[in-house]
DNA sequence: CGTGTCGTGGCAAGCGATTGCCAAAAGTTG
DNA sequence: CAACTTTTGGCAATCGCTTGCCACGACACG
């Protein structure tokens, strides 16, 4: 492995009588050099197969066309849209694509971006983890995006939870339902926030009840805890943080041999591979969570300017929707 | 953002009173140096909050303690776990690591090679789509570590399909199936290859028909057609080349009205998320991806000694396991 | 034909580390 | 105490590329 040696822009500007600054002129710069050197020069690098060093690009100019996208959990289907769109922003843009774990820690998150700093030009923060504050201190320092996540004066890509909630509740009501009860995500989660908030208003807005339960794991093993403390509140309606979390509430209920959804309607969040095939299927809020993914790789690359002037904080807001299935029906009475 | 300087070896040698190299010797090379001073200076580089640029090491040593996977296609939940366990296993080492989406194409699977060469000291590729002499040709410039995959003398990963498969034809021999046909997956997916032969070879012992269809899309969407054309091929069993595959298989089968498994058994590849909950739960061949994943890191790691010669091919075989679910039944008769 | 402008190309100084080589200091030995 | 070895720290080259600055020649203009 490892070619003794590559080539260089060296080999190049010598093969091709002229001076190394030339030939780096004729690769980033085209308007600096006259088009007929500029010809010749590409020629001979192409014919050395001549491939630049993003390392030295990088030390020299401080751009490493490199993003790093920092997840929670790899694992957990909610984010694979989103790893989907930026991966495929970024490599549309011919930017090398990181992605990391931080195992649902605000501390890891932290210690990663320390030590990816000096080897991208941004961060993409899904989901993340960490307080208001601290994520507010590293944007000083550091190019941050968010998805799914909302920090003042931060550049940010979310798919609107808050109104979708609230079509969630709508719903509810339209099939007769009065009282719902939240299955909460994460603590930290500032989409569970959301989430309840929307819920709350909209619960307020037809006078219905909402309660809040949790938080539990946002992973179908929350789901059996999570069912039993439902079936409690005497709710007819359950809303889980997410549908993993929704599908282990639906195992728990088949088990318990609790009717879906006749004698209680299950709603999720994110339309995640399965939601239509679970039994019954999935009632859930879907956004476009790849295009969140996409836009917040693109507010990373338009910051890319190294003045330290803020942008007017470009936000993105996505529309969600409520796609409707079978595990959500007329109230019991 | 991107504060004004960060501090370098310089600063950290200018405050502490002694030369940079000492300092790059106290951080990385601890015995050639004084234990005093090293302490000294490493105090210093603490306060002074200092953190080596990877670029810059990268530049100099070669080393870039980088490695980068590339995918068929990240959206695929089959490769989910073979990522996860990549990924833990790089980050535990403090290696980053780079995801890149091949989008099917062997070409472009060379491309980013070759883009990405010179930042990364390795690369997995997992289910390659290249031809042998493709892989076997880059392995001579790069060091390649392959996943699911295997190519004469180069270090791989990769969960035994073949036995998984005859695995499966005894199961399906034991319900009474004399008869099976197998959808395949994509022509270019040696794993599609190594599935047929392990069915082949356990139709062959046992007195079984095999047929092959295909090749099919690997996805839910794949399943439609592939269910149609099972069907007239008058089999009792269908093995799809994957859960996705067998997924859409089961959706078509329902459309129809053909009762899994009283009409006809289904089985998987995978083992996926939502193979169990899907309806009826899908017999599966599972296998521990996340753990192929992580010794593909591995060997990519124990590689990385610059050394032309080429270690023994060092290859991981991983056991697969049948999981049994209400996919597959009794052979109508 | 002198002077001002432009268009091009080269020189050389970094970017932030690592490392071979050398020399001074310290320790060892007879 | 001389001679020698070992430890320890510094100098400077190097990795491959970018870019500010300068110089040279061509061309335009008065």
């Amino acid at each position: 492995m490892n070619s003794p040696k590559r080539t260089t822009i060296y080999d190049v500007a010598r093969e091709a009588g002229v001076a190394a600054s030339t030939v780096s002129r004729a690769l980033r710069n085209p308007r600096r050099v006259n088009a007929a050197t500029r010809e010749h020069v590409l020629g001979v690098a192409e014919r050395l197969g001549y491939r630049p060093s993003p390392l030295a690009t990088a030390l020299q100019s401080g751009r490493t066309a490199t993003v790093a996208m920092l997840v929670p959990d790899i694992t957990n289907p909610h984010f694979f849209g989103t790893v989907r769109g930026a991966e495929r922003r970024a490599s549309a843009a011919g930017i090398t694509f990181i992605l990391s774990d931080t195992e649902e820690s605000a501390d890891t998150e932290r210690t990663k971006i320390e030590h990816l700093a000096r080897s991208v030009d941004g961060f993409v923060l899904a989901s993340s983890r960490m307080s208001d504050e601290s994520v507010w201190e590293l944007a000083e320092e550091h190019n941050l995006v968010l998805v799914n996540r909302e920090v003042r004066g931060l550049p940010s890509a979310v798919v609107d939870s808050r109104a979708g909630s609230r079509q969630i509740v709508e719903h509810l009501a339209s099939l007769g339902h009065r009282t719902l009860v939240y299955l909460s995500g994460p603590h930290q989660s500032w989409l569970a926030g959301e989430r309840w908030q929307g819920l709350l208003d909209g619960a307020r807005n037809l006078g219905m009840r909402a309660t809040r339960l949790g938080p539990f794991p946002p992973r179908v093993v929350g789901g059996g805890a999570a069912a039993d403390a439902a079936l409690v509140t005497g709710a007819t309606a359950v809303v889980a943080h997410n549908d993993l979390l929704a599908i282990g509430v639906l195992r728990r209920l088949a088990e318990r041999s609790v009717k879906v959804p006749e004698r209680i309607s299950v709603v999720g969040y994110d339309d995640i591979f399965g939601a239509d095939f679970c039994v019954p299927a999935l009632t859930t809020l879907a956004g476009p969570q790849d295009e969140a993914g996409r836009s917040a790789v693109e507010l990373l690359l338009e910051n890319r300017s190294r003045s330290t002037a803020r942008t007017p904080d470009r936000r993105v807001m996505l529309p969600s929707h409520l796609v409707i299935r079978g595990s959500t029906g007329q109230a019991p009475r």
